[in-house]
DNA sequence: CAGTGGTCTAGACCACAAT
DNA sequence: TTGTGGTCTAGACCACTGT
């Protein structure tokens, strides 16, 4: 399934380049007119691929001097290491050494809309979705609450045991596209009665909140999703980049 | 201090129109090619701008049949709601309104830099930092404790009364760069003794934390923060795009 | 001044969607 | 087949950095 674009395989042989310690002497990567030609690509498609390593992090473009290596990138004592190839993304808040946790189906309804979420599911309040919820262990520890809301015609097909296994990849193979945008909120909240009981917490141990809506790659609104994560497993990695 | 970039005004224009409804009866784009006639650019600069607009979540690219206008982007009653000319970074995490907290300086030193610092400061573990703790409140309500380090040889002068205004702006100032990038990571943890002390909350009620490192545009790490916040303070949105 | 990244252009060709 | 966005190229010119 790999992609053989060329923007890209070039941002991973810098990558890795970078990541190999190739440039470690001077923590800076050739000029871009020098790598056009060393990969004997245009210009535009160097820039393009520094551009990717830019926006993850990896390096900082200066005009007028140079494309440089951020150290922390490469130290794999930072608290902030790249992992897994991409250390953006709500994965690394519930996937734990690459491993799928368990899956629990606590409740599995079909019902009307709820009003509030209606506008953002692009449906009307009168349509039906799926309603469930979910919980999530590993090892025998429980870390995560799931609620989530599906339009029903969006998969019409949905069975109950499907939400015992991973949704997205189900999604993907009905309707050939991925889930690879959303709207996330992240928050905290005290744990309420079901956090504890489920989620086996003392009255002074919170929560974190992460709710959204999951795209799929046309757009569609998919999923409306909130859950509520054990705090000892929340840690959700980021590198912002202000534009404006 | 407007830039006069191309990409950036289209990218603007555009947003503007959708927002003022032009194109709700289609919910789409005139294509590509047409946008650059209109306009009279390229369309390579249309292509940029569209993917501003692609990556803060306000449209849909779609190979084949158009650029779609996501309407939660649009309806102003959904929580996702585009504000303040972006949904990214932290600023809506502490800014409220769009006026400025209240800052008040809890403590102020210099010191060895923190091993565990070290690196992701760039620095060595014998080098001083300024170490502070200031305490931000909002109409009489603390809402929020953070605790910075910042290497001295980046800041030489920086004097104590500056530690009660914007830092950020006085960095701008200085150095004459904007402070614009940074790794973060999010989580969640029970109140401490500090905590309900300082912001005022019950054994029960958590804070969210939210550290990281922030850059000056040229890379350089400027300061190592941890900032803990009322949870019902604590509010990150964010328009995720997965890459590969 | 030479070297570097940033912007912008004009156009060829490809992959996919709709009809 | 037509129309759409995606990829890639070659090159001009600009803005900034460092010598």
């Amino acid at each position: 399934m790999e992609k053989n674009l060329i923007y890209k395989k070039i941002m991973h042989e810098l990558q890795n380049q970078i990541l190999d310690g190739e440039y470690q002497e001077t923590m800076k990567l050739p000029d871009e007119r020098t790598l056009s030609q060393t990969f004997g690509v245009s210009r535009s498609s160097i820039k393009r691929a520094l551009k990717l390593l830019a926006d993850k992090g990896a390096v900082f473009q200066k005009r007028g001097s140079g494309t440089f290596i951020n150290p922390i990138f490469v130290k794999n004592d930072s608290v902030f290491h790249y992992k897994n190839g991409s250390n953006l993304g709500i994965s690394d808040s519930f996937q734990m050494n690459g491993q799928s946790p368990q899956i629990k189906l606590l409740s599995f309804n079909v019902e009307r809309c709820p009003k509030e979420l209606a506008t953002d599911l692009f449906i009307k309040d009168t349509d039906f979705v799926y309603a469930f919820k979910r919980l999530r262990s590993f090892d025998d520890q429980s870390f995560m609450i799931e609620t989530g809301y599906i339009p029903i015609k969006i998969l019409p097909q949905l069975e109950e045991k499907t939400l015992t296994e991973s949704l997205f990849k189900y999604v993907e193979q009905v309707k050939k596209q991925g889930v690879t945008k959303s709207y996330l909120t992240i928050g905290v909240s005290p744990s309420t009665e079901e956090d504890r009981t489920e989620l086996n917490l003392l009255s002074t141990e919170p929560v974190g909140t992460l709710s959204g809506i999951f795209f799929l790659d046309d757009g569609t609104p998919f999923e409306y999703s909130q859950m509520r994560l054990r705090y000892d497993y929340m840690n959700y990695h980021t590198f912002v980049s202000l534009e404006d």
